[in-house]
DNA sequence: TTTTATAAAGTTAACGTTTAAGTTAAAATA
DNA sequence: TATTTTAACTTAAACGTTAACTTTATAAAA
């Protein structure tokens, strides 16, 4: 029943050649005749042929695999990026192994320690929001394993890095509702540990500042970058009767946990209150109302990411760090449009 | 600058033992005293040893490995069973190598050689809209590598398959739309190649049938399961100045392109025409109106798929399949709750 | 004709593990 | 005391490839 799989020697017997003539006609060795190449070829089809990638890999020292590690994967920033590599990977013949660390830094070590251990080509690393620890990435720095960080970059020199420009973004957003007439500006901030919540929340004070309005702290609220702290966060407003105008939320699950709330308290966006989020995702502009946003383009964030990966893995030992900065857009579409304070 | 990465006999060489005693001592064999198996271990972790996959999957043959092809990923319902699915094979220390096909045959069938050549212990698969050549999977059947089908599944006998109750959760649905008072039922159904559009699609004809009901055959639109059939199809419809009275999507995708196409035409939902779709997905709660659906519990289904590939990988001998099917409720939310043609 | 170059193979060793099959010395048994 | 058992190792072989040499036959050059 379970015929076991076809290897070089099993050809070569059948062949009367060697194992290694077999090796190198099928991967057309120049050594080996055209002939013989082409007759090999034929036989290893009919016997139905496929390579043992684990003993290649073994021998070669190269796996053509590369690791990703993302925090989270039914997301949409998450998904499509990966998305994005998957595409980018099959066409340069290379496999991904994905891991998920679900914002877990505990196990996001872990997972690193598997793909070196898996003898991965590269690494492609979005960190958790808690990753404060960064040991493991001299671990990997030690073995020569090129490394990429994307979007969520650790506070280390000498890494490579693509991430959006999320101070700019961010301040570009303020700068709009300011220039609406908003002045009672709140931000719902995530973690300010890691750079897209320090850098988003920098822009923020800044475009504040540079534009002579102050910032209420009450209305700065950190917590995390999922649904259920924006939830949070706007009930917490609510019950304190204290609410901005308008709410800038560090991701896009953040301004949905915010929809969520002001539904459920039957508070009307943008009437009476705006929201305006960093984060661009194609279901927002399915919302009601459509949901405003600084774009963050993941199609260039993973091209940008993988194309850095591929040049450090091709030549690993001139090794130049890189950091990459894609630029982003305000995509207005159903809130943040006008004040309706104003009005 | 690159250290080599620690290997079993560098560990050896420092303690002047055989290799083997290093590797028995690190996988806690009876063989080793207790004593030595200490010291080893110590020494182990000081030297900052990682075990090579690699070489331990050749000499093992087995990888710990679990081969996942889906046909998306940026789509709710994939990226939800994916989650789950990474989530069991973490606990039960598997790596997930995941493929993604993008419905196109050719691409499924390579990332299946390309499985088999990384000697996955399993495979979980979740077919294309157009796979009808089964040939790799009788070729995988015969490596001995167990399969399982999940939510999508080929027309073949004795294979492991993990679906949901396509057939009785639409009759079930259509059942809740006629009993609203619904007569003109139209269906957007994919491709009915394919389990899920087929069974779907049957389940609204028998229910339909069931109920002295006529089929419109111009109601009925096959197509494809994503969103700009949803948006094509109808737009179709409202040219033709031929609507029914509500819609049965066969997955939420299709449902969002009629959102899209019915705002663009300046047609509400549901006052104007209603839609319920097949497949359920957290945002769908933040639609406007909030879409109704036939739950489809990627929780489950990840987890039966799961369960039944580790017992197959575990019993590999006794190869009994089994065809697992996840019921599905109704999940009534802003549409389909009342007709509106009546009041 | 002899030497040299080249084409087309073949041989050996290595990649880092694990499994199976010894070996040795001490402990237990008869 | 002689024999068997056991604990704790070691050695050899294998997993399926590939890289780096080596060999052999033939053709080209001297």
């Amino acid at each position: 029943m379970k015929n076991k799989a076809i290897t070089l020697s099993d050809i070569a017997k059948k062949l009367n050649v060697s194992t290694v003539t077999v090796s190198k006609a099928l991967r057309e060795h120049p050594d080996i005749s055209p002939k013989t190449t082409k007759l090999i070829k034929k036989v290893a089809e009919e016997m139905g042929y496929t390579p043992n990638l684990v003993a290649r890999n073994l021998s070669a020292r190269k796996s053509n695999t590369i690791g990703v590690v993302v925090p989270k994967i039914a997301h949409f920033f998450f998904g499509s990026i990966i998305e994005h590599i998957y595409d980018i990977a099959f066409e340069h013949n290379y496999e991904i192994i994905l891991t998920v660390s679900q914002e877990n830094a505990e196990r996001e070590k872990r997972h690193l320690q598997t793909l070196l251990s898996m003898k991965v080509d590269g690494i492609l690393i979005s960190i958790t929001q808690e990753t404060k620890n960064y040991d493991v990435f001299e671990t990997i720095k030690n073995r020569g394993v090129p490394v990429v960080f994307m979007d969520r970059t650790p506070q280390l020199k000498n890494v490579n890095t693509v991430a959006v420009d999320d101070y700019g973004g961010s301040y570009k957003a303020i700068e709009h509702l300011i220039k609406l007439g908003y002045t009672k500006i709140g931000h719902f901030a995530g973690y300010t540990d890691i750079n897209i919540g320090r850098l988003r929340s920098l822009g923020f004070r800044d475009a504040m500042k540079d534009h002579g309005l102050d910032v209420n702290p009450d209305w700065i609220i950190e917590g995390g970058f999922g649904e259920q702290y924006g939830y949070k966060a706007f009930m917490n407003l609510y019950q304190s009767k204290n609410l901005p105008e308008v709410i800038f939320t560090v991701t896009y699950p953040v301004a949905l946990g915010v929809y969520m709330a002001a539904e459920e308290v039957g508070m009307k966006i943008p009437e009476d209150i705006d929201v305006i989020c960093f984060g661009n995702a194609k279901m927002q502009s399915l919302l009601s109302p459509p949901l405003s946003c600084v774009d963050q383009p993941t199609d260039k964030l993973a091209h940008k990411a993988m194309e850095v990966l591929m040049e450090n893995i091709n030549n690993s030992d001139n090794i130049e760090t890189t950091n990459e900065i894609v630029k982003t857009d305000l995509i207005l579409r159903g809130t943040c449009i006008k004040n309706y304070r104003k009005s």
